[in-house]
DNA sequence: TCTTGAGGTTACATTGTGGTTACGTATAGG
DNA sequence: CCTATACGTAACCACAATGTAACCTCAAGA
C-alpha cells in the first residue's frame, strides 16, 4: 500500500490484517523503489503523492519484466473518466474512488487476488528442490530424503533463496535484505549464526551451503 | 507424460502440443523403462497407476546418473496429495493437485523448462572472458580453460576490473581506489604483491597482465 | 502469568587474507 | 657501464573473516 495519508494507511493495514491478509505500507512511491516488490501480490496505490505519482510509479513497474505481473489497484480521489482510462491504460485490475468505504477495499483486494490466483500466480512452481533436499514453498516445509527437516522461518527463507538462485553468491548485506522481514537492523553476523543453525540442519547437504570468503554464501 | 488415463493423456498431448511442445505419453511406469528416458526434457508423472506408482519411478530416474537431472512434475490425486507429498523427498520440481485445469499445467511445465534451461548455470550469466578466461561476476569465480580458480576478493576486484577494461593502464593509485574497499589505506606495494598473487593463480594468461613500468598495470 | 522457542548478540577459537618488509632483479637515465 | 628507482616475490605476521557455543531478549502461545 503506498499512500501518503498516515491515518488512511491504519484503518487499511488493520482491516487487510483482519481479514487475513500481510499489508505493508509505505508513504511514498519513492520508498516502493528501495523494496523488493517482487515479493507482494498486490499493490495499492494512491494516485496523488506528493513526489512521484501513482500512476508514474505504475508505469514504472509495468515496465519492468520483474514486477509487470503485479496486480495494482488504484485509489484516487479524482473521480473523472479521463483519469480512470489512464489507470486502466497503464493496467490497472482496478480502480476505488475516494471516498470508499474499507469494506469496498477488502472486497475488491479479494476479487482482484482470486482472479489472479486462479491464472498467472498458479504457475509459480510450488516446490524447490535439489537431489532429494525438497523445498515445499506452500507448505513451508523441507524434506532431506524423504525425511521432515524443521527448520525455523529465518532459516527457511534462507535456504529458500538460496535454493531458488542457485549457483548465485550473495553478500551478507543481500541476505539480510532478501530473507529478513522488511525493516529490521540486525548485525552481519546474524546471517552466519543462521547460516550455521540451517547447515546443520540439512545434515549431508550443509556441504552445498558454501562460504566464500570475502564475497557470502552461495549454493551449488 | 506417464498417466494410465487414457482421456486425460490425449487432453494434455493435444494442448501441450499446442503450445509448442513435442509430447509423449506412456501408461505404465514400466513402459517408462523401455524409452531412452534421457531424451526427455522434462516427465509428468502420475502417482496413482496400476503397477509401480509415480514415486517408485522417479526414485529410480533420480537414483540414475543418466536420467537424475531430468525435471519431473508429479501429478497427484487430491486424497494421496498432502503426506504423500511431504514424505517423497525425491527430488520433484513441481506437483500439481488433481483435478487441475489444462492451462495450469501447460503453465507449470513452461514454468519449471524455464527454470531449469535458464537456471542451471546462473539466471544472468554475467561474465566477462578473454580467450580461455572466463570471470562469472555472480558466481564470483573465475575459470582458465575450464579449470575452476581460488581466487581471493581482492584478486578477484583486480582482475575483474582490469579485463572490464582491458587495454586501459591503472596507476597502483587508481587500483587502491577501484579495487579495494573504500577508506582503507593501504601502500602501493600491496598492489604489487596483490598483482603478483593473481598472476600466480592465472597461469599461462598472467602474460597479459603487463607492467607499464612508470605507470602502473595493464590487461591486454 | 508462565513457558517456550526463535533468533540476535557476544565471545572465543580457528583459519585465511592480505599488508608490510626485505631482498633480489630489471629498467631507465646519465 | 653505473646507479637510482621501479618492480617481482618470498616470508612474516597482524587482523579480518568465519564457525560456533552460549547467553539473552522478545514475542507468541498456553
Amino acid at each position: 500500500m503506498v499512500d501518503d495519508e498516515q491515518d488512511l494507511c491504519d484503518i487499511l493495514l488493520f482491516n487487510l490484517a483482519w481479514a487475513g491478509y500481510e499489508p505493508q505500507a509505505v508513504h511514498s512511491a519513492e520508498e516502493v523503489m528501495s523494496l523488493d516488490v517482487c515479493s507482494f501480490d498486490l499493490l495499492l496505490l494512491d494516485v496523488m503523492m506528493d513526489g512521484m505519482s501513482g500512476f508514474e510509479l505504475a508505469k514504472r513497474l509495468k515496465g519492468s519484466e520483474q514486477t509487470n505481473h503485479i496486480p495494482i489497484i488504484f485509489l484516487t480521489a479524482k473521480d473523472t473518466e479521463d483519469d480512470a482510462l489512464q489507470g486502466f491504460g497503464l493496467g490497472a485490475d482496478d480502480y476505488i474512488k475516494k471516498p470508499f468505504s474499507v469494506r469496498e477495499v477488502v472486497a475488491r483486494v479479494k476479487a482482484v487476488l482470486s482472479r489472479f490466483s486462479q491464472g498467472r500466480s498458479s504457475e509459480k512452481p510450488k516446490v524447490l528442490s535439489f537431489e532429494g533436499l525438497t523445498i515445499d514453498l506452500v507448505q513451508k516445509t523441507v524434506t532431506a530424503d524423504g525425511e521432515r527437516l524443521e527448520l525455523t522461518r529465518t532459516e527457511f527463507a534462507l535456504l529458500s533463496l538460496m535454493l531458488r538462485h542457485r549457483g548465485r553468491v550473495f553478500t551478507r548485506h543481500e541476505l539480510i535484505g532478501l530473507a529478513w522481514p522488511k525493516g529490521v537492523i540486525v548485525t552481519n553476523r546474524a546471517v552466519d549464526v543462521n547460516i550455521t543453525r540451517m547447515r546443520k540442519k540439512i545434515g549431508s547437504y550443509a556441504a552445498h551451503v558454501v562460504t566464500r570468503q570475502g564475497f557470502g554464501y552461495m549454493f551449488q
